[in-house]
DNA sequence: AATGAACATGTCAATTATTACATGTTTAAA
DNA sequence: TTTAAACATGTAATAATTGACATGTTCATT
């Protein structure tokens, strides 16, 4: 449903930056819960200025490289607010290849379960420890009122996320292993 | 990456089903975590059939209505297994239109912040509890080698996703209050 | 007998997203 | 100085997904 333009003017609204800026915001901050290649960016930004949301300005770095550095304008900062205070629906839960793997599982034997579940249970530990890295450099619940206090219950989220997804593939691999220790 | 169509051969493996019916099985069985529309799986089935891994026959329902019913063949079962045993990387996080809302949310007014936490919880603790009833079915954890083990590990973690994201939406709020009354 | 919900199958247009194609500059390190 | 990584911007082709269009049957209830 156009989400990808108020992820676009949400990150312009906290700072100016250019289309190459965003991707990486895209595959970094963002990367938790949204993603986008500058493939997809750079016809969306055409478009919102187009519409009049963002602004830009050539800058040149270097000698002759050009860089478009875009900013939010006054009627992008009002869409952006609508769409920030809009209830969501659920919608049809996020696809979860894994677990579609697990689901079927039954076709293949006992011991090639418990070996998707280790490295699956190893990528998410590895996701977890640089959640918790991120969250270490707040020192303690930021004020409200500023970025920083949503940044923060974000990153809450995911560490929380990434917590239960551990709890559960570890009780997933105990009980594989259990059932396999018994027959 | 084609995942739709393990999913169909998935459930074609289970027991013989005709479009209709895995339409039903993608809106509830696998609503947790996967999708698809009828108008995605028609194509797709005829496409697994032109390629030899499903077969179908015609019944007659009442008296006229024609019904495909399809089963999954030997080369479909093999190739359901290849990607059932393939090893699967986390890609980009899926996407969460929640998450992406909260994070900007420092452009709206705190109490506004607050009213869409609530309402987010609500919907998720719902979740939890239709997750829970179907648990409830269990009466204790099903014996390996059978279908039952697998559904009975997703479901599992469906419930240990959606405790977690309760408590970190009801955090949120926590938090939000706190800072609320402080100023 | 009428009606509406569920059964049943398909296509088409539009949107969204990924991968590959295509090109060139700047900067820091070897 | 060369070289590789990062900076920088775009388009094209393809794949995945949704929502609307389109049609007709069967079954249970009123």
């Amino acid at each position: 449903m156009g989400t990808l333009r108020y992820a676009i003017l949400g990150l312009l609204n906290r700072r100016d930056m250019s289309g190459y800026d965003l991707a990486k915001e895209f595959e970094t901050t963002l990367a938790e819960f949204w993603g986008a290649k500058h493939s997809q960016i750079y016809p969306e930004l055409k478009a919102l200025a187009d519409e009049g949301l963002i602004a830009y300005q050539i800058e040149i770095s270097g000698t002759v490289l050009e860089k478009k550095v875009y900013s939010i304008t006054g009627s992008g900062r009002a869409a952006l607010r609508a769409w920030a205070e809009g209830q969501l629906k659920i919608r049809s839960v996020p696809k979860d290849e894994f677990r579609l793997q697990l689901y079927f599982s039954d076709c293949i034997p006992p011991r090639r379960r418990i070996a998707l579940l280790e490295p699956q249970l190893e990528q998410h530990k590895a996701l977890l420890d640089h959640l918790r890295e991120n969250m270490a450099k707040f020192s303690r619940v930021p004020p409200e009122g500023e970025e920083e206090f949503s940044d923060y219950l974000v990153l809450l989220g995911g560490v929380m996320r990434e917590e239960g997804c551990c709890a559960w593939l570890e009780r997933c691999i105990q009980l594989c292993r259990q059932r396999l220790g018994e027959n």
